[in-house]
DNA sequence: ACAGTATATTCGCTCTTCCGAATATACGCA
DNA sequence: TGCGTATATTCGGAAGAGCGAATATACTGT
């Protein structure tokens, strides 16, 4: 394989390295919403998230369809459902790791 | 989902997020491998491999051995490797769109 | 103990990412 | 046309990632 097509694997996964484009994408998996609402079930800043939703959509990973006055987002490719469903069980199958992890990262937090 | 859960899966992906490291878990798919036989089959500084394995090592996503004179990695959880099966998948379903985006991405890279 | 090989870490630099503040664009309604 | 709401973009600073060069550590064989 070469570095070209690896870089583009990276990509897709440095798009979805940040808690909130993870998190925009849970909210995604079930209904198509409106910017608005996906920001007020964050409750991040309307800058904020437009700037993450540009990315998921520089990245192909959302679709936007403009209705009126609004955006309304949903996820392209249930194929990153099914990616999102294997974290989440890798989560579970490493979760003496995970919590070990977390605390480290919890340090790493309250060390600033 | 909690904020700290959404962190973990986000610091997963961002470990995942580079070429190299996407080229390290593509060559220990198969079997395990010294780091000097990795360093070999992808030509890269010794230096900048080994950071990319401390990486991958930090997140719990490759286990080390010691041997003697040498240190072999391993990918831990074969839930990985399905990720990036997935992912393969994804690529594949996401042609046309993928072709796009890596044009934009040689593009960015000419820029430079 | 010493030389040699394998691997890891530190350092300094550059480039990128992330954020909020400010600003811009687009649409709907009076 | 002008106001209000919804969304996107730009800007500047702070933090982080990534790199090679240099250095450190660990093990092996003599």
């Amino acid at each position: 394989m070469q570095e070209t097509l690896r870089s583009y694997k990276a990509s897709i996964f440095r798009a979805l390295s940040h808690p909130t484009r993870i998190a925009i994408l849970e909210v995604l998996r079930e209904r198509e919403l409106s910017t608005r609402a996906i920001q007020e079930k964050l409750g991040v800043e309307q800058a904020n998230l437009s700037q993450h939703l540009a990315i998921l959509r520089s990245h192909r990973i959302v679709a936007n369809r403009k209705d009126g006055n609004q955006v309304f987002y949903s996820i392209r490719n249930p194929l990153l459902v099914e990616v999102l469903d294997i974290m989440r069980r890798y989560f579970q199958a490493n979760l003496a790791d995970a919590i070990q992890m977390l605390e480290e990262v919890e340090c790493e937090v309250s060390e600033r």
